[in-house]
Parts: structure tokens; C-alpha cells; sequence
DNA sequence: TATTTGATAGTTTTGTTAAAAAAGTCAGGA
DNA sequence: TCCTGACTTTTTTAACAAAACTATCAAATA
């Protein structure tokens, strides 16, 4: 028996995956409604039947996206037992996302400045997704001997990927302080493992 | 006998000082012209006499403001013999210049995206100049034992650098990718201390 | 009653133009 | 060579209309 609440609910995850599909390919400002409606064979006015607006559109989609992403990252950490792996792999997906959805954040690379809350929330929680996951690994690392005893990992984590977030390409330093270009996200990664390599040593007895 | 040389020296620089202020003041959009030789009680077309146009008298004050940096990190990080004083030196000499500049770079904040490349290039040679004290650093580290040796120290400053720069507030990671607001670059500077504590450890023997 | 749409209302973006302000030039004076 | 007042050119700002898009709603469908 598919309930109302579960036709609804798939309605609104083909609504989600055409939005995402037109997003990703034209970038927010560029896909209007019209377009994610004709994609759907549908009339605009329905997705505004599911969605109260465009913005919240384009967050539920952020949201589906991060909530991927976390999960992915969750089902393989828990199977690392090196931390410094643990590490590697969450730079790892990290790049991957990134790369993988790079258009679809044009919205939130240009609007930085202003963007609505809901974005800074999920950042927000994929943040402490990932500050939790990688914090359980230094726990069980220094509980393991392996590395020194830590007051407080979370805040360790934090500063981690901070740093990792802050490796840019070409010496410019300030340069493209903003969002890297998609053709140096291969070189950051490289310098990001390097990163990871010294930082853990930094932790290590 | 002060040659004509000497007194054109003495003029660009009381322009350069009477536009610094300014500029630090005003910004850059909101100072004119008129106001600067209005400050020097001369005539606007005087400093067109001395100095192309705006940008370039904008430029010119930037590459004095980063040659007093340079030398006061210079004077400073020589004499000093531990590793990790010297990080500690050269961050906490960026944080003042930073903090007492702030208003004069909203120029580079406003325009990140359209710099012209005489900034670009100042911004370079100041990394340049970073990286090769703090590498000396590393390199004499090594030779007394300090730290392992290093195949590429100044690749591995420029990593540090880098980290450093990425460090931020409130957890919101992404947030704030760009300039990091004023009252936040105290919370900074103590999360890059203890930064610089990992890292260096990392390098250790 | 839940879902859907065409028509339409309301808002934002884009393009145009004119006035104001600031940048930049220059002939001529000390 | 240094300096200025008057002048020209460029940029910014404001106002406004047209176009494009977002968002709404009464009515149709199932």
C-alpha cells in the first residue's frame, strides 16, 4: 500500500533529481524554473505545489547532497583503523564531492557573501559530520598508543581542516582566497596529503 | 647638496604618506584625488605629475607598506635561533600588519576577483620573502639536529603558509572563505599558534 | 480532497539615458 | 623643472522602461 505521504515523497525526489541535474549543468541563476519543470514534463506551477520557492529548492537539493556525503563518508570510516588513512580518505571523498558537484555550487561561490542560512547550516553540519568521525579516530588512535593522548580532539580536527581547507595553488598565497579554480583541485589534493602526512607525525608519540 | 633626484624622492614620499593615511581612513573607492592633495594643500594635478594615475599611487604605497614588512621580519628572524620561534615571529608580525592596515586593503577585499597584477606581484614577492626566512629557518633546524633533514624546505613553508592563511572562526569552515572579519583575527592568530605547534612537532626528529 | 495547470500578478534583471562626480590632461606661469 | 586652474574624458549614480523570470491563484481534473 504506497500511502499519499510516500507518493508525495518520491514526487518530490524526481522534482529533487531534475533540479540537481539542471543546477549542476547550467548553475543556479542560469536554470529557471520553466526549465526544471520542462525537464519534468510537468507545469512550473506544481513545483511550487511541492516547493515554497526556488532557493528552498536548490537547499533541499544541497541538503540531499550532504546528507550523501556524510553518508558516505560515515559507512568507510568506521573500517579504518590507521589514523592517518582516516585522514586520507576523508580528503579523499572531500575532493571527490567537490569535483563531482563543481558546478552546482556556483550559487554558493557567488553569493558567499550573502548566502541564506539554511546553506551556512549545512555546512554547518557536514562540518561537524566530519569533525565527529575524524575526532573518534584520534580518540581510538590515542587510546591504541599510537599517537599522544589529546584534550580535545574535536578542536584538533577543527584546526586540521582548517589548514587543509586553506592550501591553495601558485604561491599567490591571498590569491583565490575564494573558491579554487577546478583545474588546481588536483594539485591542492596532492598538498593536502602532504599536509596530512606532517600533521599526523605532529600528533604521533 | 640635495639633488633634484633627492627632492623628488622627498615629494613622492610625503604623497605617499599623505595617501597612505587616506586611503587607511577612507578606502580606496571613497578617497579622491582632490582629497589627497587637498591633505598636502597641493593641487590635484600635481600628483599626476609624480604618479601615473590612482592605481598606480595605490600600488606604490602597497609595495612600501610590504617592503617595511619584509624588512621588519628580516631584521627580526635572523637573530632567532629556535624553529618554531621563528613561525611564531613571522605570524605574529603578519597579524600586526594586518590588523593595523585593515581599512587600507579593502581595496584588495572589494576587488579580489579584478586585482590588477602589480598587486598580484607584490603579494608574490612578500610570500617569496616568507618562505625564504622561514626556510633558511628550517634548513639551519636541520643542520643542528632540531628537526629531520628536509629535501625541500621551501616547499614545505609554503604548505605551512598556506595552512596558516586557511585557518578560521566559528567552525562555519567554508564561511568567511574570503577576508576573515576584523574581530576575528585575534581568535585566528591563537588557532595558528597552536598550528604551528603540530606542525613543527610533525617535522621533528 | 489531493493534484495539476493556464493565466496572471509581482519582482528582479537588463538596458537605456542623463546628470553628477571624479579621474585624468594640458597650456601656460613661476 | 615644478606647479596650477581650467578643461576634457571617464566613471558612477539615478531614474525609468522593457524583458525575463519568479511566484500566485482560481479553476479543472482525477
Amino acid at each position: 500500500m504506497s500511502s499519499v505521504a510516500d507518493q508525495q515523497d518520491i514526487k518530490k525526489e524526481k522534482i529533487l533529481e531534475a533540479a540537481y541535474q539542471q543546477f549542476l549543468h547550467y548553475g543556479y541563476s542560469k536554470t529557471t524554473m520553466n526549465e526544471i519543470a520542462g525537464a519534468l514534463s510537468m507545469s512550473k506551477a506544481l513545483l511550487y505545489y511541492y516547493f515554497p520557492d526556488k532557493s528552498q529548492l536548490y537547499i533541499a537539493v544541497t541538503r540531499k547532497l550532504a546528507l550523501e556525503y556524510l553518508q558516505q563518508l560515515e559507512e568507510n570510516t568506521s573500517g579504518i583503523v590507521n589514523l592517518k588513512d582516516a585522514f586520507i580518505y576523508q580528503v579523499n571523498t572531500h575532493h571527490d564531492f567537490i569535483v563531482n558537484n563543481y558546478n552546482f555550487f556556483d550559487f554558493i561561490r557567488l553569493n558567499e557573501q550573502n548566502l541564506p542560512e539554511e546553506i551556512w547550516q549545512i555546512i554547518e553540519q557536514i562540518r561537524q559530520g566530519e569533525v565527529g568521525l575524524l575526532s573518534d579516530a584520534i580518540t581510538s588512535s590515542a587510546a591504541r598508543g599510537e599517537i599522544k593522548p589529546v584534550n580535545n580532539p574535536r578542536e584538533i580536527v577543527d584546526l586540521m581542516l582548517d589548514a587543509l581547507q586553506g592550501v591553495r595553488v601558485g604561491a599567490k598565497g591571498l590569491k583565490k582566497n575564494t573558491f579554487p579554480k577546478k583545474e588546481h583541485l588536483d594539485e591542492i589534493h596532492k598538498k593536502r596529503l602532504l599536509l596530512i602526512d606532517i600533521f599526523i607525525k605532529g600528533l604521533m608519540n
